[in-house]
RNA sequence: GGGGGCGUAGCUCAGUUGGAUAGAGCAUCAGCCUUCUAAGCUGAGGGUCACAGGUUCGAUCCCUGUCGCCCCUACCA
């Protein structure tokens, strides 16, 4: 356990102690930061609690339990302050020094695997910015995760027999005209971006529905044909699929995004994994046929069972259509099901691609796996990452799931919901998008992928990565060409996820060009920019002193108290000790947003010390170990945090 | 109609299970590069925490109501 954890409950131990002894009570004692740094390093409110039971001033009964506490390893003082509060004053040289024997092997394994899925796009067209703030929530989720010791799992479902992938065959077929060879050609023809030439068949194709309706029908033809798996459409819907999840995924590796597993809904309709969904559901009468009103001949599933209140047929949940197909719905329970191995019959896998480092992307495919395959699925816990206007049918899912009596899964099923990014009224007229002047009233304008209204992800990326590149030829023009562009892209892609990162989940982003193409204040490059300074005093001190000492011998008690009574020194280092138990919280609460946060105000925290202290300048020796040590600390911190964030650090800045 | 979310500085947003003087970035203004890199630092101005009640020793936070904005409420996903 880290440091300051560790510190913690001993204090909250001791005070518990108190509690009995003194009141014979017993009660869960809570720690805050306090408000200002100079009332010290934890407080305890515990007091204002007791104030309401014991009816006695919150102060008194501070006094009297700080007056009888035991001496804490690690603490120095507890002093009332304000109407009650126990402020607790660490001992810093203590700390610091338990500081260097915490083990560095980070947390112990937790048993059971977590399955995440994220990403999830249809695989009919060029991914948008919303698209990576699914995939940057989802592939920072896992980094927190496995950060703390978590097995974890990651999916990425492709939606390849959907109506969205047949919009864009039917384009490419009926529209188009074009054989499905004239289509490989264009997927091979280096030249043609195929996701962004998909982009624009979806629209036309939407917008050609708009003119004539009848043309719907090319939407049924195709579907069915893609179901049955069989003629020229269904090849078409292949090669588009594949083709598009090849780019997806390609553009999704440009900002560190990686998958173990790619379940698709071609394998969860041929291998009859709703089927078995279907007898499950019906055996356990969780669905029922509705013979009448305006649901009849449909499987429903009764409001009740996702909604509180009172039950109204118009609530109900149709499952499967009167003509006899499923809903999305459906067959999401069934993967919902598969994941905690609960459904009784498994995908088979063969290899899809693999990463520069060797790891393996699997998808599923319905004949004799390959051999190696992992085994997927099995979770203990589920996190599916899909934007809030889904969380009526992620409600359904779980529902299904409890409907079957799966209560400890419903309960370890999460919608990690979040909200869409739309486009700020500025941005679209940058666009040329046209706005009416209703629309240039609002805070943001929704993206529309049908209309084909959005900001393309590689496009954004490249903007990005333009941007950095000006800037970093502007300080380093001696540099090498390929260096300077490996820079700039690592710069570009930590403003980017930072930027998806800073804003909490349920908060709409309006994407804005100009914010999200700062470099400075809170964003990544700035946090990016303070672990470079940290790395060149250590490379500059090395290079003039030689290689540092062993701390831990040469760092005195008295030394490390003398260095740590200097506020800013302690408060960086006290902030850079708390990254563990920081991002247990934030997995607690869901919220990669506090861990940017974080490694914002660490960032901030050590540029104060930069330039109030100088390392290299300090005379006295022992002294400028205590600082070099303390960079290090930083630096190591600063990087562990950003390899959470999915941000590298870049050679120079 | 029903369900959910939001309303905090000019703008974009944080705000830990209710607690000490409500914070940050941007923008504006005034300073700081002969230095371990100024993608940085220091300072200033800027607030009816939408509004009205209630609970509480104490409310931006919990409850009720009102106003405004958004999403969902498909035999789409």
């Amino acid at each position: 356990m880290a440091v300051f954890q560790e510190i913690e409950s001993a204090i909250s131990t001791a005070i518990q102690r108190r509690l009995r002894e003194r009141f014979d009570l017993t009660l869960d004692v809570s720690l805050e930061q306090p408000k200002q740094a100079s009332f010290g390093e934890l407080a305890i409110p515990v007091a204002f609690q007791l104030a309401r039971q014991l009816k006695r001033p919150p102060r008194r009964i501070a006094e009297e339990l700080a007056a009888g506490l035991d001496a804490i390893a690690g603490v120095s003082s507890f002093e009332i302050a304000g109407n009650g509060y126990i402020n607790v004053r660490l001992d810093r040289a203590a700390y610091a020094q338990s500081l260097f024997a915490a083990s560095r092997g980070g947390p112990a394994p937790v048993p059971g695997k977590i399955v995440v899925e994220h990403t999830n796009i249809n695989p009919n067209k060029a991914a948008h910015i919303g698209h990576l703030r699914n995939a940057i929530l989802g592939d920072t989720f896992v980094r927190m995760l496995r950060e703390r010791g978590r097995e974890v799992e990651v999916q990425n479902y492709i939606d390849n027999t959907g109506v969205q992938v047949a919009d864009v065959v039917a384009g490419f077929h009926f529209l188009e005209k074009k054989t499905p060879a004239e289509v490989r050609a264009l997927i091979e023809d280096p030249a043609v971006r195929f996701d962004y030439l998909c982009w624009d068949l979806y629209a036309r194709v939407s917008s050609h529905y708009q003119q004539e309706p009848a043309a719907l029908a090319w939407r049924g033809d195709t579907l069915h044909a893609i179901e049955a798996g069989e003629g020229t459409l269904a090849e078409l819907g292949t090669l588009v699929a594949d083709a598009i999840v090849r780019l997806h995924l390609a553009t999704m590796f440009r900002i560190g995004v990686t998958y173990q597993l790619l379940p698709r809904e071609s394998e969860i309709l041929h291998l009859k994994f709703w089927a078995t969904a279907f007898e499950l559901l019906k055996e356990r009468k969780a669905i029922y046929f509705e013979e009448q009103g305006k649901n009849k001949d449909c499987w429903v599933m009764p409001a009740t069972a996702f909604r509180e209140g009172e039950r109204s047929e118009d609530d109900d949940k149709i499952i499967v259509r009167s003509n006899g197909t499923v809903t999305y719905v459906g067959k999401d329970i069934a993967y919902q099901l598969w994941k905690f191995g609960l459904l009784g019959k498994d995908f088979f896998y063969r290899r899809w691609s693999a990463y520069p480092d060797g790891s393996q992307v699997w998808v599923t495919t319905d004949h004799l796996s390959e051999s190696g395959a992992p085994s997927f699925g099995r979770a203990k816990q589920v996190f599916n990452v899909i934007d809030s206007r889904q969380s009526y049918l992620q409600d359904v899912v779980v529902a299904g799931l409890r409907a079957l009596d799966y209560n400890a899964q419903a309960d370890a099923s999460t919608h990690f919901s979040y909200e869409m990014v739309a486009l700020s009224p500025r941005t679209c007229l940058e666009l040329g998008i046209a706005l009416s002047e209703e629309d240039k009233r609002r805070p943001y304008v929704e993206v529309s992928g049908r209309k084909g209204l959005g900001v393309k992800a590689d496009d954004l990326i490249d903007k990005l990565i333009e941007n950095a590149l000006c800037e970093v030829e502007d300080r380093h023009p001696d540099a090498p060409a390929d260096e300077r562009k490996r820079v700039a892209e690592q710069i570009a892609v930590g403003a980017l996820r930072y930027f998806m990162l800073k804003f909490t989940r349920n908060s709409v982003i309006a994407f804005d060009f100009h914010e999200a193409l700062s470099f400075e204040g809170e964003t990544g490059p700035y946090v990016q920019y303070a672990a470079v300074r940290a790395g060149n005093i250590l490379r500059k001190v090395e290079e003039r002193f030689g290689p540092p000492p062993d701390f831990a011998a040469a760092l005195s008690g008295d030394l490390l108290a003398q260095c740590f009574a200097d506020e800013t020194l302690w408060q960086l280092l006290l902030l850079a000790s708390k990254s563990g138990s920081l991002l247990e919280r934030a997995i607690a609460s869901g919220e990669p947003a506090h861990v940017a946060k974080y490694a914002f105000q660490l960032a901030q925290a050590f540029n104060n010390f930069y330039h109030e202290h100088s390392v290299i300048a300090e005379p006295d020796l022992a002294r400028r170990s205590a600082l070099l040590w303390l960079t290090t600390f930083v630096r190591d911190q600063l990087a562990a945090v950003l390899h959470v964030l999915g941000i590298e650090q870049p050679v120079y800045m």
